[in-house]
Parts: C-alpha cells; sequence; structure tokens
DNA sequence: CAAAAAGTAGACCAATCGGTCAACTTTATA
DNA sequence: TATAAAGTTGACCGATTGGTCTACTTTTTG
C-alpha cells in the first residue's frame, strides 16, 4: 500500500487488484468477496493482496474512492449562462456512458448506498452536497430566467440518476427481459428515449 | 418449515423471522447477515431460525417470494380502453408508496438484482416477462389510438422503476443530502414532480 | 556490488459461520 | 390422559475467512 505510488511493479499490481476487487464487490458485495478470490482473480497470492492493501476494508475503501474520483461530468462546469436543453442532455448522455461503460462501478457504489452508505467519507459527502446545491442553483436560476418550466431541481436531479444509473444496476432484469443483453444501438436508443423525456417533461427541447 | 402454514405458533415465529431476515438483508446483503443476528433480531435462538428454514439459503428465497408476492398494482389490470394519464399517475403513485412503506423489501430487490437474479425462480422471470408484454401491448395500442406521443413503452417502464425505486434504495444517499430522512410531504411532493416529469415527458396532463 | 527496500509466498491461527444432533418441553389430538 | 407431533435449545463440528509471521527473492539505490 504504497502511498505515493512509488515502483512500477506496485502500481500495476494495485491496479490489477482494485480492478478485480471492484468486479467482485459488484457481483457479491462486501462480504461475499473473499480476499483469496480477488487474489486468485488478480493472479496473485493473497498474502500479496494483503501486502498492498493492509485489510479487506481498506482495500474496499481504496475501491470506493477510485470510483467516486473519476465521476466528474461537463455539467460540473455549467453556469447560469449554458443552455439548459443542451446541457442536461449532455449529462444525461454523459451518465449513460458510465452505465454502459463502467457497470461495476456503478454498482458497487449502488451496493454501498443501499446499505447506509457507512464507508462514505464525510469528505466525499461533503464535496457531493456542494456539488449538488450547485447544480440545484444554476437549475433553479435557468428555471428564474424563463429558460426551463418551474421543476423542482433536486428531484430533477435524483430521477436523472435513477435512470441513468438503473441501465448499470439492473442490467440484469434488462436482459432477463430483453433476452439478450444490451446492444450498443440499445444503448443509444435508451439514451435518446431518456433524453426526450426528460427534457420535454421540463419543457424543454434540443431543436433549435 | 411447515409447508401449510399449519400451527399459530409456526406462523407467527415464521412472520417474525421472515421480518427480522428482509431488514438484515437489505443492511447488510446475504453474505453479510448471518444467521444468528437474524435469530437474534426475532428473539429466538440460531436453532429455531433453522427449525423453520432449514437452510440460509432457503431462508433468502423466503423472503424474496415473499417479497415479489406483494408487487401487484391496479396497472395489471389496466386495458386499451383505461386513459394513460391516469392510469400511468396511478402506478406511479403505487410504487412510490411501496417505496415509502416497504423500503427494505424494495432494496433487497435491488440487491438480488445487482448481484445477478440467480436467486430467482424462472417461474417469477417468466411471469415478470408476460407482465412487462402485457403492458407494452397497452402502452402500445394507447400511442396507436392516438391518446399518448409515440415513446418506447419498454424503456418508459424501465424509467418509471427506476425512478420509483430510487427513493427507497437510496434513501442513504437522499437523507444525506437532505440533511434528514424524507417526510410525508417530501414524499408527496417528489411523487408530483415525478408524476408531472414522466407525464409531461410522454405528452400526457392530468388535467379534465 | 553491497545493503536496503520492495515484493513474493507458504504455513499458520483464531474467529466466525452454516448446519447437525440429541435431548428436552410444550402443544395438539384421538 | 396417553401418545404423537411440534417446537425449543445447547453442545458441537467442519469449513471458510481475514489476517499474521517468517523466510525468501527481486529490485532499487548509494
Amino acid at each position: 500500500m504504497p502511498n505515493n505510488a512509488s515502483s512500477k511493479i506496485s502500481e500495476k499490481n494495485c491496479a490489477i487488484i482494485l480492478r478485480a476487487a471492484e468486479k467482485l464487490f459488484a457481483e457479491n458485495g462486501f462480504k461475499g468477496t473473499s480476499i483469496k478470490q480477488i487474489a486468485d482473480n488478480a493472479g496473485l497470492p493473497k498474502t500479496n493482496v494483503l501486502y498492498y492493501f493492509k485489510t479487506k476494508q481498506a482495500l474496499y475503501h481504496s475501491v470506493l474512492s477510485q470510483i467516486l474520483l473519476v465521476w466528474n461530468s461537463r455539467f460540473d462546469k455549467a453556469t447560469e449562462n449554458d443552455d439548459p436543453a443542451f446541457t442536461l442532455a449532455d449529462y444525461i448522455r454523459e451518465k449513460m456512458q458510465i452505465s454502459r461503460k463502467n457497470p461495476s462501478a456503478s454498482k458497487v457504489f449502488a451496493m454501498e448506498i443501499l446499505n447506509g452508505g457507512n464507508n462514505l467519507s464525510a469528505e466525499f459527502l461533503d464535496d457531493h452536497k456542494t456539488w449538488v446545491d450547485g447544480r440545484k442553483a444554476i437549475l433553479q436560476s435557468w428555471i428564474d430566467q424563463g429558460k426551463m418550466q418551474a421543476v423542482c431541481p433536486e428531484y430533477l436531479l435524483y430521477h436523472i440518476w435513477a435512470c441513468t444509473q438503473h441501465y448499470a444496476d439492473f442490467s440484469a432484469q434488462i436482459t432477463s427481459l430483453k433476452g439478450k443483453t444490451m446492444s450498443e444501438d440499445d444503448f443509444t436508443h435508451a439514451t435518446n428515449e431518456l433524453i426526450q423525456l426528460i427534457l420535454q417533461g421540463c419543457g424543454l427541447s434540443l431543436a433549435k
């Protein structure tokens, strides 16, 4: 567990371990995943995993913070002067891409929240709240400017998260209903349907 | 584990055990919950739990099927002649009520799907697909009749599920952001916002 | 090139877990 | 009320788990 990602070996092995751990935690949960499983999946002996990550909890925390680190978006930098329709459509597209490209990350996060979110740092929670407050303010200003219909910004955000994350978290259900996993085209279709639903639901449109 | 819910004692104890198990499975997952914990929570010795439910898996399956049993809705009996706006609003209201009244059930189901859904019976999966196919047909007929805008019925269902279940499954995140748990009024507000979003997103309105 | 640091790895351990067994008490029934 | 069935319970067991210890090899570095 080199704090400064020193050597090449350490960097490579940690990455392999984190990838294996993320996948297994997503499939079987924290308690349902053993260090041995992670080690086998990473092609390393168990002791080696414990060498880089002192405890299973520490490894889980690393997986979690690695996931949260990547979750930034162009919406982060949106301003009152931006166009709501374009900005929201863009945000939805980004979140759908994350669900498509990294479903395991979404699942681990979902499971963490589902179980109470007690492993999320106060720091992350603070940052998250700050981000949400910022987005709410921008949405409200768009509403005040008459750029979009008066909806509650907070619940709008919840609904966007819910729908986009659903395609990662509930992929097993969708696969079962479709009889096959969602293709690239299916994802594009779902994304367009969702953008249309949300924008129109807020009285917005992408048409120029 | 009396198959025919014979005696009063069996009935009562099974109910207590199932309630405790549902709560704990929702909080800690299948592997994260021990029979001892369930027994303690139910106020019974561990052996007694194993007397009614032969294995932990069997208990989990009982919890799961008990959850699925309750999930019927007035939408089940909707027809082509019904009003889409009213029917969908009603369905959303029902699903939001379930999230409010029985969040643990929703969480257990979510976790099951998240982990692949391998504990759901082929029978349930079949019934579920039949239900979805039926709803899709009704939605499509509403569209064909010009009663609502042309949206993909399948994805619309996904989005309704995603949003309504979000309020149960991600309650920890919402609580963290709000600084308090959602009140009855908050839930009503969220429900109205969601109904407005979905209906308007489908070109519908509740106004007479 | 030698010493230190980093990485690898098997043996091992205490704790916990799911589940069994046998002995007992309570409840239902003929 | 006698007998069977249902319910209760502690003792116990093998398997798995997270984690430690020690010894070894490889890599880095002065």
